[in-house]
DNA sequence: ATGCGCTATACGTCTTTGGTAGGC
DNA sequence: TGCCTACCTTTGACGTATAGCGCA
């Protein structure tokens, strides 16, 4: 604080110093105002400044050792952080601000000499680090503020409330993308639009609507048909529903990436296949701060070319597919071998992916010729495009490109020849289609000139593609991955790797059907502990989830075909009347990956892997039983099953459990425990005296247990702690043969019928600092239960009766109060306000108009004085009793007779009446 | 690009059994 | 005299999760 206080004294009203400032702001004309001018410029910077300053200290909480950090003050002033000053004074020591105001460069003088005769400087020996400028030359601060240059140290550490925010901001993300899904399935059910395709789909592959035993395979026609006719294109910011969507990207035969599968969902569906449309839910980041990945940069999509270039890692996407270049030269060069088909498949995808790296031209001219464009021709084109690409990370994406080009020149040749003998796998593996697509759809781009890189991040996006159900594909059945935009049938394991190269990642994949949804995740993503952690809690995704499934599995469910229905039967050889249905067929399938993860390479993962473990990452109190079996090894370090990972406690935590300590079972963990501070103060002789065995924690684990057999009541009394009391965390906790009474003042009645009972201690809490038992109720044997409970109620029925009598007798006492309150003022009024006979105030009161009041719940004596009830008749109220009877009498003092009074014995109300036709009506209690 | 080790920080968990004065 | 209540004063050590950074 002392550093804080000098500054805060050098920025009081110095003349010298503001002199100094004046005669250097004018010596600088051009570049700071006039003095005359400070004052709006001052409120100006103070504005803007303290805008970005309080921007900065919210972002740099901590860590402002770090960070240069500015404070306004109270007076509107800012200035330098004293905790920084020595750090930056080399810079802004000597300076001015261009305001003219006090500020950072306000606390150094304008001399050295000055500086000097400031004897508060000099005994503030913390300030002298800096080193100070002195010659008389206006220095500019450079605040070095600006977000982009300081990006790099402001790190702030999430705090709860941010976590919470994310957190709730990512569930609501989700419910919206849930909605969205589901709004872009309905529109693949649309009716016309599903005709609208059939129409344009050639007669020979509507075939496929008749294929019984349907395999992936067969889709291949069909979807390089849809592929060849269905184009992605830089989607616009238009906002239109989805059916209208859909039905302009029929029409267009060009769409965004989500309306070019889901029409190809849409037509899986005319032809009567079961389809799903699967989405990669990208939503907002669970962890605060973490920059939204790939295509869409947190909640609001990217879709549009609105995204900030800031946001975009430019090279990444870039490196990612030289990479994936690199990855599919490599696997191009086993040409020959069986799996060359998918790995071409791929390397479509992969380069439609790339290609919009390269900027695209307006040339909707070339759009039909274009696809006619062969090998030659791509690589002229993307060679100009290249040239005129000016950036580094285009360059170096068309270097990789043609690497991989030349890397599969061999493959492309023998290809065509294969093509031409195989029409099926032509179209997905002929580098020479391949390019052809490539071609067609950078000529298909919009004329915007965008962002290149954008475009990259959203053309060929593998973030929307089918899955259709394919019975033929195993012996169950299974759902096929159908990505038409970028034409890969099959491809769920490389999913994974296109989305990560999108710079994005597979948190929730969501397959849609019939208005429902079901979460997919596990078939595309490999590797389920990376991003387990960024899922919400299964807690509330699964309930969430949980009506759509039944929708979906509604709509795509249906039970299996009889036959493998029954091999399943026999196979699982259960006898209940189980029908596999393809959703619960999938579910195993989704279970048995989640099982069967493989084993991750680095040591990090296995902190908190669901399924395996190894010992360096264990916590506190976890430890491995038993120890084995080893599954492998990683970094040298054995792996076992997460099964084996036991949680150890103290006896006294496994007592709050109901669970005691076998006898004889040694602790399987001991922890060091730390000192407690009342030791620290003790003597040394004390610190010797104490054994390590009393310095240990003990833990045991769960199979060094049994049930808590704790001694038994026995003749009336409770066992009870070596404290004398009875700790009750949990029921399990009472001795057999006790209860634990939790009423109020228990202790009391059973003290009165001298029965034995402990107090019950259920916990402690924490005050100044220590921990106080807390306790509640009381423990006695159980034979005294009813005797305590009838004790209590009838006690508790006295006190009541006591409490209502001691509040009636208050109540009256203070309506008496009240009402000798109201007489008295009446009367003062009648004698000092009133003009007409202020001497004639008779003691016992006047009926002074036609009013009477109504006392009802009031208690009446009989014997009480009759004035009372009159006087109260002098206040206003409302409740006339006989309004035909009372006429305006002065001067008149009722007079209630026996013969006129009556009683209501179910109202318990006496109505008393004067002759003068008065009335009042009084309760008896 | 990735994994690893280290550091810093926010936050959660565990810890755990009053003393005294004053009113009734 | 004995019982009840309010007041005092706001732990802190430690572990875990997480993020950043540098290095290999």
């Amino acid at each position: 604080m002392r550093r804080r206080s000098a500054p805060q004294r050098k920025r009081q009203p110095s003349t010298s110093e503001d002199q100094t400032g004046a005669q250097q702001n004018s010596e600088d004309g051009n570049k700071f105002q006039s003095p005359s001018d400070n004052g709006a410029l001052t409120e100006i910077s103070r504005e803007a400044v303290g805008k970005l300053l309080r921007r900065a200290n919210k972002v740099g909480t901590s860590r402002r050792k770090k960070t240069a950090e500015f404070e306004p003050e109270q007076n509107g002033t800012q200035v330098l952080d004293p905790m920084l000053q020595p750090k930056t004074s080399e810079v802004g020591h000597c300076s001015r601000n261009p305001s003219g105001n006090a500020s950072a460069g306000e606390k150094c003088s304008s001399s050295g000499e000055d500086h000097l005769d400031n004897k508060e400087e000099l005994d503030d020996s913390d300030w002298e680090d800096g080193v100070v400028a002195r010659d008389d030359h206006p220095v500019t601060i450079e605040l070095n503020m600006t977000p982009n240059s300081t990006v790099k140290k402001q790190v702030r550490r999430a705090s709860a409330e941010d976590k919470e925010l994310a957190e709730l901001v990512h569930k609501v993300h989700l419910l919206c993308l849930l909605a969205r899904g589901r709004l872009i399935d309905n529109a693949c059910d649309d009716p016309l639009i599903q005709a609208s395709l059939l129409s344009l789909l050639p007669a020979h592959l509507l075939q496929l609507s008749n294929v019984e035993k349907l395999t992936s395979k067969d889709l291949y026609p069909l979807i390089s048909w849809f592929h060849n006719n269905f184009h992605v294109k830089n989607s616009t910011s238009r906002e239109t529903s989805p059916c209208f969507g859909l039905a302009s990207a029929l029409e267009l035969h060009e769409g965004s990436p989500e309306e070019i599968a889901a029409l190809s969902v849409a037509l899986l569906r005319a032809l009567n296949l079961t389809a799903r449309f699967v989405s990669v839910l990208n939503v907002s980041p669970l962890k605060p701060f973490q920059v939204a990945s790939g295509s869409s940069c947190g909640i609001f999509k990217t879709s549009t070319p609105m995204i900030s270039k800031r946001k975009l890692d430019f090279k990444s996407p870039q490196e990612a597919l030289s990479c994936s270049e690199r990855e599919n030269a490599c696997e191009s060069s086993l040409a020959h071998s069986q799996k060359s088909k998918k790995c071409r498949v791929t390397k479509h995808m992969d380069q439609s992916r790339d290609r919009p790296i390269v900027e695209v031209r307006n040339d909707s001219a070339a759009k039909s010729k274009a696809s006619e464009t062969q090998d030659s021709n791509l690589e002229s084109c993307l060679t100009d495009k290249s040239r005129k690409s000016k950036r580094k990370g285009d360059l170096e994406f068309d270097m990789q490109l043609e690497m991989a080009l030349s890397a599969t020149a061999v493959e492309s040749e023998e290809s065509k020849n294969k093509s031409a003998a195989n029409p099926e796998s032509s179209c997905f593996s002929c580098p020479s289609k391949r390019v052809k697509r490539v071609t067609v759809e950078e000529s298909s781009t919009s004329s915007q000139v965008i962002s290149t890189a954008i475009g990259s991040m959203k053309v060929g996006s593998p973030l929307y593609w089918a899955e259709v159900y394919c019975s033929e594909e195993n012996l169950t059945g299974k759902w096929v991955h159908v990505d038409a935009v970028n034409l890969i049938i099959d491809g769920e394991d490389k999913v994974e790797a296109m989305v990560a190269a999108c710079k994005t990642s597979l948190r929730y994949v969501v397959a849609f059907a019939g208005q429902g949804a079901k979460d997919v995740t596990r078939r595309y993503c490999m590797k389920w502990y990376k991003i387990a952690s960024h899922r919400v809690n299964s807690t509330w995704w699964d309930p969430v989830l949980a009506p759509l499934r039944d929708l979906e599995s509604g709509a795509t469910g249906g039970v299996n075909d009889l036959r493998k229905s029954q091999i399943i039967s026999k196979q699982s050889d259960t006898r209940d009347s189980f029908v596999p249905t393809r959703s619960s067929i999938e579910d195993i399938e989704l279970e048995t990956r989640a099982l069967t993860e493989p084993l991750p390479t680095n040591q990090q993962a296995y902190k908190s892997h669901p399924l395996y473990a190894i010992e360096k990452w264990l916590t506190r109190y976890q430890v491995l039983h038993p120890k084995g079996p080893i599954l492998g090894f990683c970094s040298g370090h054995p792996v076992y099953p997460r099964t084996c990972v036991q949680t150890v406690k103290t006896k006294e935590r496994w007592l709050r459990e109901g669970l005691q300590v076998k006898p004889n079972e040694y602790p399987v963990k001991e922890l060091q425990r730390s000192i407690k501070p009342q030791k620290v103060q003790d003597s040394e002789a004390d610190d010797y005296g104490c054994s390590d065995s009393v310095d240990k924690i003990k833990l045991y684990g769960k199979w060094q247990l049994e049930p808590l057999n704790l001694p038994h009541a026995v003749n009336g009394i409770v066992p009870r702690n070596e404290r004398g009391q009875v700790d009750v965390w949990s029921e399990k906790c009472l001795p057999p043969g006790t209860v634990h009474l939790r009423f109020p003042k228990a202790f009391s009645v059973a003290k009165r019928l001298e029965i034995d009972y402990a107090p019950a201690m259920v916990g402690f809490e924490f005050k100044n600092g220590r921990s106080y038992p807390v306790f509640d109720g009381i423990v006695v044997c159980s034979e005294f239960k009813d005797v305590l409970l009838e004790a209590y109620a009838e006690e508790e029925e006295r006190r009541q009766a006591e409490e209502k009598k001691r509040d009636e007798t208050q109540a009256l006492s203070r309506w008496y109060q009240l009402l000798s309150s109201i007489v008295t003022r009446q009367r003062l009024n009648n004698r000092y306000i009133s003009n007409s006979l202020p001497s004639e105030m008779p003691t016992g009161g006047q009926c002074m108009n036609n009013e009477s009041i109504t006392i009802v719940g009031e208690s009446y004596d009989k014997n009480h004085n009759v004035r009372h009830q009159q006087q109260v008749e002098q206040c206003d109220s409302t409740s006339v009793v006989d309004a035909s009877l009372s006429t305006p009498v002065k001067d008149h003092e009722h007079v209630f007779l026996k013969e006129f009074e009556s009683f209501d014995s179910e109202t318990s109300l006496l109505t008393k009446r004067c002759q003068c036709g008065f009335s009042v009506q009084v309760e008896e209690l």
